[in-house]
RNA sequence: UGGGGCGUCGCCAAGUGGUAAGGCACCGGUUUUUGGUACCGGCAUUCGCAGGUUCGAAUCCUGCCGCCCCAG
């Protein structure tokens, strides 16, 4: 039988758990193993955006179904279950900062600022309230004990970590979250629901944006930043035009395919946005290598050294080496499609010592002019 | 008007008698709790139009149409 260990400072059965649960597998595991170590265990949900909009979407997170869905497990696992209204919140630090990030040119990540601040500060607080001794997550990634405190390290399974996602979280966050499903392959956490013969076991993974129901962001982005969905010219890097184009949002750095634009040699890929004259600037994949990136908004983990990391510039690149100097990470080698607006997430082996929001990049350079 | 050149998939383009390369774009798929990238697959029974020569033509011949350049 799989358990858990929740890393508590006194005797489960004197303990209360905060389970974030948002209706899907992973996180009515996380609630099935606390209640399996004995503790006392509080599932909560944070309702964050509209019923109508969510209804038939049973792939997203924390849409209207799945609160039903966390309510159902829950019960059945004879757990207290409270549910949140954090609508407006929601709104505000993820849906309208999404829009905004695109209005400006750059990329946001939805899931970083939606960790950073209504789970992790929102919850994290009502968990508090509730005299919990710690708030627990489905997230896949580690809590590890070290000499100087506990540690964030990746998943085991490394097909499924999301620490990317996570690297915002605080030293004040950390000693009071637990991520039970960090040591665990996720073929495993679905046995455990089987197991307890969970409605969610066979839930589809959610992927995409939560808020957005048909995989639309830009149409969301459009209500709330009209300017952002205007058209606009491409350009090369000489400015000559080259094209057209129905509005930034459609845009990130790095992107190949949508600029419509042919007869080219080779691949034009976006390497900038000019939000202020609304043009999207292209150029050839050589252009597009970037040597450095300055960060804002850094988070700092872990103490040791700012040599041999790895650094992680979007959720699915494989790491590369990189250097920090506690405001750039410069790569060791090109790195390619950086945009503003993602993280950059810095690692030393498994464990993640920090990162910060890309807030501008230095191109590489590999070219003749 | 006289002289020259050109017209092959949305764009660029190979192919000059043997039965339509390739690139870009586009579409689909794979991967994925952000946007992308990458990879895989699809994409002209037809070569400006109409005739003719030939066993066989995008390739040769004739006419027509269109575009470009040069010209006292």
């Amino acid at each position: 039988m799989i358990e858990a260990d929740f890393q508590l400072e006194r005797p489960p059965r004197e303990a209360r758990i905060v389970v974030a649960m948002s209706g899907g597998v992973d996180s009515s595991v996380v609630a099935a193993l606390a209640a399996r170590s004995g503790a006392e265990v509080i599932g909560v949900t944070l309702q964050l955006y509209d019923h109508g909009e969510a209804i038939g979407r049973s792939r997203a997170c924390c849409a209207g179904r799945d609160i039903a869905d966390a309510r159902a497990v829950a019960e059945r696992l004879g757990i207290a279950h409270y549910v949140f209204d954090y609508e407006s919140r929601f709104r505000d630090s993820v849906i309208e900062r999404f829009a905004d990030e695109y209005a400006r040119g750059r990329t946001p990540v939805p899931c970083i600022s939606c960790n950073q601040g209504v789970k992790f500060t929102d919850l994290f607080g009502l968990a508090r309230d509730l005299g919990a001794d710690c708030l627990a997550t489905g997230h896949y990634v580690r809590r590890v004990m070290g000499l100087a405190g506990p540690e964030l390290h990746r998943a085991a399974d490394p097909a499924r970590d999301q620490s990317y996602f996570l690297f915002a979280t605080t030293r004040e966050q950390l000693d009071y979250l637990r991520f039970p499903l960090g040591g665990l392959a996720k073929a495993e956490v679905r046995e455990v629901a089987r197991d307890l013969r969970l409605a969610v076991a066979d839930k589809p993974d959610s992927q995409d944006i939560c808020f957005v129901p048909d995989g639309d962001y830009a149409r969301v982005v459009a209500k709330i930043r009209p300017e952002a969905a205007r058209a606009g010219e491409i350009v090369d890097r000489e400015g000559r035009l080259l094209g057209e184009h129905r509005g930034l949002i459609h845009f990130t750095v790095g992107q190949r395919r949508g600029l419509e634009i042919g007869g080219q040699a080779e691949p034009l890929y976006v390497l900038r946005l000019e939000p202020d004259r609304g043009r999207v600037v292209v150029g050839p994949k050589r252009a597009l290598a970037v040597h450095s990136a300055r960060l804002g908004g850094i988070n700092w983990l872990g103490g040791g050294g700012h040599d041999l990391l790895t650094v992680k510039v979007r959720s699915l690149a494989r790491p590369a080496p990189a250097r920090f100097d506690g405001e750039s990470v410069h790569f060791a080698g090109p790195e390619y499609g950086v945009a503003p607006g993602q993280a950059a997430v810095l690692y030393e082996g498994d464990r993640v010592l920090g990162g910060g929001w890309i807030e501008e990049t230095v191109a590489a350079e590999l070219e003749p002019a």
